[in-house]
RNA sequence: GUGGUUGUAGCUCAGUUGGUUAGAGCACUAGAUUGUGGUUCUAGGGGUCGUCGGUUCGAACCCGAUCUUCCACCCCA
């Protein structure tokens, strides 16, 4: 019986139209990249299980797709664990290696696997798939292309400043029209909690925090209550929940509501000098905004938090990313300051789809098409078709003598550009017919003549 | 992981209070058209009605489970 033909869920096929689409935005971010000074690498779709694990909380661990076990090593299942209903433990014994869930991750695995063969400060960048097992939305897949950009083995702002410009730069280049860099500081929100006296909540304090502009001020009070945030700590955010105006002025409100924690001053200065640096260079069409409220779920940053936004779009944020001091720690290697951002491909894709800015002309069709009438015409065809290509023509012979009108149908169906016919007339007196499938129009020419036409 | 939603031909969808051989358009194949495509006409092939189970004399239709689609949460690109 026939196999019914599927696909996962939150998998996709691409078509040649598709792919020629996605290859455009590889190709603009690539080129970003490669000019800010970052070089490639490539790390494999799936790490041990140890490497990922535990790196991207409770929430991220779930969603990691595990790979099962093979052939004898399913006799190790500890079957106690699962009779136990101890989950995760069960998982381990029959799972020792799991898909990569996004590239920082297995980058920082990188770097200190191959400290030793790199030059610091190491400017990578990385263009492949991830995989998450989330469920299916809009803008949201089990599979997708992360692109980032990450700098390891410096502190200095300047490569946040770079990022920025990055953004910049790749996504007026796509031509996106209206889009909205935020920026914030994991450091400045370790002051609010301090300041709030509520340190050690800072993950369930943020987390409420950043849905402001969604829930509104009730909504993150009701978050804070439910998740047991303190009255009087409410009561002393409150200022931040009124935040208003400029980046400027919403800078001058936060440096005194963190006048007594340290490190949210700390905070202030590194924004401060991103900002002033990005004023004085000039943006092309971001907008940048400081938002307070922008947390950035994973866990593992420590200094600057970017989230991109296109705007007048429903779709989630279009890339992401921050500065971690502490990611290659896990792996052994201390004192490796990283910076990093990552496009999400797929979903600036959409949003190009869903405003229709990409350019009509998908550009890589074929320009010759030769009809086939037979043996001995085929023999030439052939020949010819070869000398076209040594030109740098695309062209091809249809593989049999159909009926012409089949063969015409062929070349309109794959958008051929030009049709050429060698009959039997043709032949004899060494001309080609050829057809311009745009216009209709039809001229006897030689395979010089051709050639003209078409460069 | 929570809540809702969807599934009939390759695609987009009709369909009968549960009752014989389940339809249309597009697409495909062939012909009208013996050297000319995107228009038209004619004919043809193609479906165990997502899957498994239950109720019933009888299920595409009712019930349950499961998978899938899309959406909102959670979280994120």
């Amino acid at each position: 019986m026939a196999v019914k033909p599927a696909i996962p869920k939150g998998t996709r096929d691409f078509l040649p139209e598709e792919v020629a689409k996605r290859t455009h935005i590889f190709n603009t971010i690539k080129t970003a990249f490669e000019k800010y000074g970052f070089q490639p690498i490539e790390t494999p779709s799936f790490e041990l299980s140890s490497t990922l694990m535990g790196k991207y909380g409770d929430e991220g661990d779930r969603l990691i797709f595990r790979i099962l076990n093979s052939g004898d090593k399913l006799l190790k299942a500890d079957v106690m664990a699962l009779e136990n209903k101890e989950l995760p433990k069960f998982s381990n014994s029959i799972s020792e290696k799991a898909l990569r869930y996004d590239l920082t991750v297995p980058f920082a695995r990188f770097v200190v696997q191959h400290q030793n063969e790199l030059a610091f400060p190491f400017k990578r960048y990385q263009i492949q798939p991830v995989w998450r097992a989330d469920r299916p939305q809009h803008g949201r897949y089990q599979e997708f292309y992360q692109c980032d950009a990450d700098a390891v083995g410096s502190e200095s702002l300047i490569y946040e400043i770079d990022f920025v410009l990055l953004f910049d730069e790749v996504l007026s280049a796509l031509k996106i029209p209206d889009f909205t860099i935020k920026m914030n500081n994991r450091k400045i929100l370790t002051g609010i909690a301090e300041v709030t006296g509520e340190s050690t909540r800072i993950i369930d304090l943020t987390i409420a925090l950043d849905k402001l502009d969604k829930i509104g001020e009730e909504g993150v009070i009701n978050e804070l209550l439910i998740k047991g945030i303190s009255e009087s700590a409410i009561e002393k955010m409150k200022p931040l929940f009124a935040l208003t105006g400029n980046n400027e002025e919403k800078m001058e409100v936060m440096k005194t509501f963190l006048i007594s924690s340290e490190v949210g001053q700390k905070g202030i200065e590194e924004l401060e000098f991103i900002l002033d640096n990005v004023n004085d260079i000039g943006l092309n069409k971001a907008k940048l905004e400081i938002d307070f409220t922008l947390a950035r779920g994973l866990n593992y940053y420590t200094g600057a938090i970017f989230e991109v936004k296109a705007n007048g779009v429903n779709m989630g944020s279009i890339c992401g990313g921050g500065r971690y001091d502490n990611l290659t720690e896990t792996f052994g290697l201390k004192n490796m300051s990283g910076v990093g951002i990552s496009f999400g491909a797929d979903r600036i894709y959409d949003v190009l789809n869903e405003l229709q800015l990409f350019p009509d002309d998908s550009g890589n069709n074929i320009q010759v098409l030769f009809v086939n009438f037979g043996a001995k015409e085929q023999r030439r065809c052939l020949k010819w078709v070869q000398h076209l290509r040594k030109n740098g023509i695309s062209c091809e012979l249809y593989p049999s003598s159909s009926k012409l009108q089949k063969q015409m149908k062929y070349a309109n169906d794959i958008k051929a550009k030009f049709v050429a016919l060698i009959g039997e007339e043709e032949y004899k007196n060494n001309s080609i017919q050829l057809k311009n499938m745009e216009t209709g129009e039809q001229s006897s020419v030689d395979l010089n003549g051709l050639l003209a036409m078409i460069k």
